[in-house]
DNA sequence: CAGATACATTATATCGGTCGAGCAACTATA
DNA sequence: TATAGTTGCTCGACCGATATAATGTATCTG
């Protein structure tokens, strides 16, 4: 590869005319000096070398980002990621437009501190973006404890002020359900996660705000809480068939598609045809779920905006200007499909 | 950061010794002299610049990766793309053992070349990971002709010799179509790729491996293609649907899920139950394809062993040692689910 | 015409490591 | 005892940029 060198030598100028010329900085060059090392650039097809100019500046121009440790491979559940691999996409095309480049990372889930210490004190990257942060998140107090630069997709802990951008859980899942009420549902149930899950609750408030805000009530057994599973969907709808007819819900609200696929799957074994005798709506809007049958209504995370607002401010920060807004809440999209319909004129069978 | 200065000041003794030290080269150094260093870096937190290191050694220890770049975020079919999210998961798993980190990029769609040549010219990354080459693949054009290091998970053109790992679809439609003879099946039909796919074509090789070697006849009809949609599955099942009962197919093999579900989908609007009346098969395993009623049975692409040897055979030709094989076919599983039966006793309704 | 000023360009230190060459001091050999 | 070889460590070039200080040259001023 050739170096400045080569083109100082082929313009006949010292390496630091070329190096003045390249990065048009504000150094008299005159137009005669300036067009030969053009010229000569151009002819030899040089490129900085960025290793070099990275030494030079102590910056890599790098941004690490952790991959999920998905569990074993043929773990039940164990592959379902739905929104994060396209995150990673938008992540690395809105870094590139800033001049970045994202290098990816795996590291062991029970302990992740040692990874990012290490990509620190090794000069590995500039700044990290992190993903699926959760409440008391240990690589939001290890950053912020190293004052080493970072932004998040998603909140911790409410007391720690640090940069991040999340999906407004709250504000899609109460979409959702006034969807639901426009459609002529009253009476509305939800599936949420357990209650260390934070965007799990942010998402449950969503429900209570959209029922309280339309007068309707939130009877004992509506709101129910499973893990991230499949079968929790098929349990908890279960759960709200053995309630008499004219009680159970007509329309479910879910913290996730995977587990609207449960209900959805359950009320099906059960003789109840989602899309006409029941509505479900699910959350992430992920693959395949269009092709569900009915096609699942679902909310969609904005991951395009969202990557791109956390580089936006990733840059401020880096560059250490103050940063426009440092907590920013992004709506989700309201995807709607087949599988929400008024509710049927007498109750559930 | 501490630098290699700070710690031969710590052990009083020059930097050079200190390098030797932590880089156990064959120099003698007195075990006296060891401890203090070794004592020196680890109570100041020493660790070693890469930037710095890899400017000497004009290297970067970085692999890049490339995403496809999506189509248009709403665009129908085009969030579909179930293995490449974890086949990078593992191939920076396997990277990472190796001392090395991924480096992940975009590019246009329509010309992948010059982002290639920008990171080559700029010194970013040592090598490349390929991904979804397709016949006379111009990024395989593009690297094999700068003599850069690179693999790829795929295969191109037949004649272009460079070092791949691949999926041995051929054997694994093959598996494929096997078990459905076990089961009992006699009428089996294939839904491929338009005929420029390599894969497709691979694939579709399996079949005919398999059916021929049963002595079965593949009719007329029975090979049909199409583009990667789920609409291509749909009008596939209808295009069998319009043969005599007794000629049409009761097994039907695909080329990967999402044309698998276009199957599952017109079958149960035309009132066949795919599981009962019909069998299907698809490829990929894809996240959900577990939930469905009834669940896919489908051909697993061994996507951590892929990258695996992927990163062996990069390291190999990194340290300039020949690898062991450059190319290398590696088997789907077969996961049997719920979506293939015994052939009904009469034709299809 | 000396001296100041602006302009254009160059020399060189620097970033933080690696590594070949070289130098003491000590041991082995003739 | 002189020479050669070994061991243990240091010096300094080098990787390829950037940026500061210095230098050379032309122009302007008194």
């Amino acid at each position: 590869m050739p170096t400045i060198k080569d083109v100082a030598r082929e313009a006949g100028v010292s390496i630091a005319t070329v190096s003045y010329v390249l990065n048009k900085k504000a150094v008299a060059v005159s137009p005669e000096t300036r067009r030969r090392v053009l010229e000569a650039a151009r002819r030899i097809g040089y490129r900085a070398n960025v290793t070099a100019r990275n030494l030079r500046s102590s910056e890599t121009r790098l941004i690490g980002y952790a991959w999920y440790e998905p569990p074993p491979y043929d773990a039940p559940f164990g592959r379902l990621n739905p929104i994060l691999d396209w995150f990673a996409f938008y992540l690395a095309r809105s870094a590139e437009q800033a001049g970045y480049h994202l290098l990816t990372f795996t590291y062991p889930p029970d302990d992740p501190t040692p990874t990012y210490d290490e990509l620190i004190r090794t000069g590995r990257v500039d700044a990290f973006v992190l993903t699926g942060t959760v409440d008391n998140d240990p690589r939001v107090r290890f950053l912020l404890d190293q004052a080493f630069p970072f932004v998040s997709f998603g909140r911790s802990t409410e007391a720690w002020d640090f940069p991040w951008v999340d999906t407004d859980g709250r504000a899609g899942v109460r979409a959702g359900v006034e969807y639901l009420i426009s459609l002529g549902h009253r009476r509305i149930a939800i599936l949420g996660w357990p209650e260390d899950s934070l965007s799990g609750n942010f998402r449950l408030a969503g429900y209570c705000d959209a029922m309280e805000a339309a007068g309707l009530p939130v009877p004992d057994g509506y709101v129910l809480r499973g893990v991230h599973t499949e079968q929790a969907g098929r349990e908890a709808f279960a759960r709200w068939m053995e309630m008499p007819p004219h009680e159970r819900p007509t329309a479910i609200v879910t913290v996730s598609d995977l587990m609207a696929i449960g209900i959805m799957n359950e009320a099906r074994r059960q003789g109840v045809q989602v899309g006409r005798d029941l509505s479900v709506i699910g959350f992430d809007d992920a693959p395949m779920t269009e092709y569900l049958q009915p096609a699942l209504t679902t909310l969609q995370q904005p991951i395009d905006e969202i990557a791109e607002a956390l580089i936006t401010m990733l840059e401020a920060i880096l560059n250490k200007e103050p940063p426009a807004e440092t907590n920013v809440l992004m709506p989700p999209r309201l995807i709607i499909r087949e599988s929400c319909v008024p509710p049927p004129e007498q109750a559930l069978p």
